[in-house]
RNA sequence: GGCGGCAUAGCCAAGUGGUAAGGCAGAGGUCUGCAAAACCUCCAUUCUCCGGUUCGAAUCCGGAUGCCGCCUCCA
């Protein structure tokens, strides 16, 4: 597998310290608030990362830390009046309830900051101990930055030009404008916890280097998180974990890119961030994941609406041929003796390798999400022919199809619904979204049926060109009549 | 100002040296009493522009233009 390391900037080939095993840290969230679109981007984007790893074979252990001390989180305990465990325990309640209707795989580890605070001392102790750190006569802990000569090396900076940026706050002992905080004096009203620098809490770099050495051995396989992370956060972590502990932290770095809105950074301070509940009261949340699959990682990816729609229609194609294919394996035609086309069997073959070839290739996804919708066409092809759906290799080139579909799905966290679940679910989403009262259709369709009955053809028309301008449509099929949006 | 990224059809989007995946929209068709849905087929001689390297470039190099990100908390 090739993987783009953000540290030497191109794809490299992915070989972990340890054959067969992968060791994943990614930086989760902050919990001061509900995760927005940018949120479920990383979530995702790892979380394939995880499920095809797997699916490869590999033995993968995966930590993402959950940031529940924190300015923000103290900012928020104050505006909600609870206190600040409170706030974070809410919210990351909230992130999993978000997280799992996006069929995000759980980690093995989640680790929380304030679970791991002697961790983070003792890491802080071997840095000052190390000559990389110091306190100051308040009851701060800084990071010298200049004993680290490669500090800039992962965001490619220098340190002279950080430093014409730098500045020291008033109340602030640093030594030098560059240096960052590893451990915080306590304030009033704050959290705080026994420290041999007196009372005080972590700085916020330093957790993720304490809890990610704490459950595996650096250095790290894959360090992963958004691109914003790089600086200051990914670089101070990576100062921080070789200068104390003498190894390498971080074989391959991923940053995935951000989710924007009309081309600009989703964020606070723009007002156009949208959040997953924002979304998921309109559409699916598989159609969000497919939405966010179908752009490469590391491009920046723009939200819309529109978008969504396009998605959900793909999505929905794909459900469809699955349903039909299910049907067609649960009661196969007899084989006549007769083989498909050669060049249709190539095809499928062909499809069927491919997505794994395309996830290999640094995790492109929208590349892999192709090969589902040429096995698809093939499967449609195939079932609309006359004669090929009872030719002897029809039965096996179904289920080769739908074998690949469910593989792909598998790595990919999609496809893996009931389908005709899924249609019902998403027919009820659309109709809600058009302001349809479900009841009322049923009810004039009922009508209809009653009509075509005693053969009132102008009647049933007439109720049928109702319900279009309702924006429904009405098929009539040998199991009676069945809906669907416009 | 410093550093970095991106520019592919009406829209979204893959493609890092070998002659433009895929999705949406659109057009034709199959099916259908008529419809609808579904499905099939078609749809970029060309990849922002200008130079260069090469037998060959969307892909590499140089330059221009435009957009975006990071440099402060941020997925």
């Amino acid at each position: 597998m090739k993987i783009y390391n953000s540290i030497s900037r191109r794809k490299e080939e992915f070989i972990p310290k340890e054959p067969g095993k992968v060791s994943l840290y990614v930086c989760g969230i902050t919990a001061y608030d509900y995760c927005h679109i940018g949120h479920a981007r990383a979530a995702v984007v790892f979380d394939v990362l995880v499920r095809y790893l797997r699916y490869a074979g590999y033995q993968v252990t995966f930590v993402r830390n959950f940031t529940d001390v924190d300015d923000k989180i103290i900012n928020r305990s104050r505006e909600e009046g609870i206190d600040s465990q409170a706030v974070a325990e809410k919210y990351i309640q909230a992130f999993y309830e978000d997280m799992d209707r996006l069929n995000i795989l759980r980690p093995d580890h989640e680790p929380r900051a304030t679970e791991h605070i002697l961790d983070m001392q003792e890491v802080i102790q071997t840095l000052i101990d190390k000559g990389y750190a110091y306190a100051t006569p308040s009851g701060d802990v800084y990071f010298r930055v200049r004993s680290f000569p490669e500090y800039g090396r992962l965001s490619g900076r220098n340190i002279e030009e950080l430093q014409s940026g730098a500045r020291i706050e008033p109340g602030q002992e640093k030594e030098d404008p560059l240096d960052f905080a590893l451990w915080k004096k306590a304030k009033p009203d704050e959290p705080a916890w026994a420290s041999p620098w007196g009372q005080g809490r972590p700085g916020w770099h330093i957790e993720c280097s304490a809890m990610s050495q704490r459950f595996m051995d650096l250095p790290l396989d894959i360090h992963g998180g958004g691109q914003d992370l790089i600086f200051p956060h990914h670089e101070n972590e990576r100062a921080q974990s070789i200068a104390a502990s003498g190894h390498d932290f971080v074989r391959y770095w991923m940053h995935n890119g951000f989710v924007q809105v009309k081309s600009e950074k989703m964020s606070k301070s723009l007002g156009n961030f949208v959040t997953l509940r924002d979304i998921y009261p309109h559409f699916l949340p598989e159609v969000l994941r497919f939405f966010l699959l179908s752009h490469h990682y590391r491009s920046p990816l723009d939200f819309s609406f529109e978008g969504l729609q396009e998605a959900e229609k793909g999505l929905k194609r794909v459900y469809q041929t699955k349903k039909n294919l299910e049907s067609m394996t649960a009661s196969p035609a007899k084989g006549k003796g007769q083989n498909l086309p050669a060049d249709i069997t190539q095809e499928i073959q062909e499809a069927s390798s491919q997505w794994q070839n395309s996830l290999e290739d640094d995790l492109n996804t929208a590349a892999a999400l192709g090969s589902a919708f040429s096995l698809v066409r093939l499967a449609n092809r195939i079932l609309e022919d006359k004669q090929w759906p009872k030719a002897a290799d029809a039965g096996q080139a179904f289920h080769n199809i739908l074998t690949t579909l469910q593989n792909l799905g598998q790595a990919l966290g999609l496809f893996s619904q009931n389908s005709s679940g899924f249609l019902h679910d998403l027919r009820s989403f659309r109709a809600a979204r058009a302001g349809v009262d479900t009841s009322q259709v049923e009810k004039l369709i009922a009508e209809r049926q009653e009509a075509r009955k005693k053969k009132d053809f102008a009647q049933a028309d007439s109720i049928r060109d109702h319900l279009i301008q309702l924006g429904v449509s009405v098929q009539d099929t040998p199991d009676g009549p069945v809906w669907d949006l416009e």
